[in-house]
DNA sequence: CGGATTGTTCTTCC
DNA sequence: CGGAAGAACAATCC
């Protein structure tokens, strides 16, 4: 479920939380999350937290007097990070999550952990086992920027070559767009979002959506990501921040999960169909 | 119990 | 080789 938005809203929190920090001690709990690394722990040891970056859904984070060290932070699915206090409880929030999860940490769920030398420690828990924090040299790191298109979000998005990319292609325009290597951060929640504001219906071709429709869906996913941004993400299923909150984009939604619902433009109940290998939710009367 | 679930990557096919 | 479609990954929920 993160898309940029709730990836965007996690590093802003990490970055204020663990910047500066001093790693003293990793344990993995579940190798898979941590690359099969068995040499994460040794390799991070006494290193310093400089900055986290992102792109796409990547977060990626430097440590300081180190050029070619780096991890590679990706929630996927149900990716979480908790950060706590030495007694192991969120510090200041929790408020969202269910009983069993806020009480103490790590649980069942928590596939590793950083402790810093003022005691308190990250969590990294994923439930499904599909994301992962992992060790990366700058080549690696160069090489998985390079994999990803230009975000919406981006003030010197290119409009004219998203067009002229997006007109190439043969596929659902809902396709084209969670490809992240067109485009990068749109998920299945955003591409819908996008597609209703922008009045283009997912199913419709790539290559026959108009230059004036695809400058529209350019202009609504940046607009929608940025929203969410401003107000924590979206929370649907699993995503919660590194408080344990949920976003509050929850309330902007107007056709994710609104199946059955009037639509809030033309009250032609919001369908539910299968495009792209995803559920997709979208208005058939005002989307074309 | 069958089917679905937010993301990405690999395989298969054309 | 490239593009596109679908499976796979794993756990949980309804």
């Amino acid at each position: 479920m993160p898309e940029l938005p709730e990836v965007e809203t996690v590093r802003l929190q990490l970055l204020h939380k663990i910047k500066g920090k001093t790693i003293t001690g990793v344990v993995v709990h579940h190798n898979k999350s941590a690359g099969h690394d068995t040499a994460i722990a040794k390799k991070l040891h006494q290193k310093v937290i400089k900055h986290i970056d992102r792109i796409g859904k990547l977060m990626i984070l430097s440590f300081k007097d180190e050029g070619n060290l780096f991890l590679l932070a990706h929630l996927k699915m149900t990716g979480q990070f908790f950060y706590v206090d030495k007694r192991g409880s969120i510090i200041g929030g929790g408020h969202s999550m269910i009983e069993s999860d806020r009480a103490q940490l790590p649980n069942k769920h928590t596939r590793i952990t950083f402790y810093f030398s003022d005691t308190t420690a990250l969590h990294f828990n994923d439930m499904r086992l599909f994301g992962y924090v992992k060790v990366a040299n700058k080549a690696e790191v160069d090489r998985a920027r390079s994999a990803f298109g230009q975000e919406p979000i981006s003030p010197t998005f290119d409009v004219a070559d998203f067009t002229k990319k997006l007109q190439r292609r043969n596929t659902p325009i809902k396709a084209a767009l969670l490809d992240q290597s067109f485009v990068a951060g749109l998920g299945n929640i955003y591409v819908d979002e996008t597609l209703w504001h922008a009045k283009v219906a997912p199913t419709r071709s790539a290559s026959k959506v108009t230059s004036v429709e695809a400058k529209r869906i350019a202009h609504y996913a940046g607009e929608t990501m940025n929203t969410a941004i401003s107000v924590g993400g979206t929370t649907f299923q699993h995503f919660v921040d590194t408080d344990g909150e949920n976003g509050n984009y929850t309330d902007y939604l107007r056709v994710f999960g609104k199946q059955g619902t009037p639509c809030p433009r033309c009250k032609t109940p919001i369908v539910k169909i299968r495009c792209a290998g995803r559920g997709t939710h979208y208005c058939p009367k005002c989307q074309k």
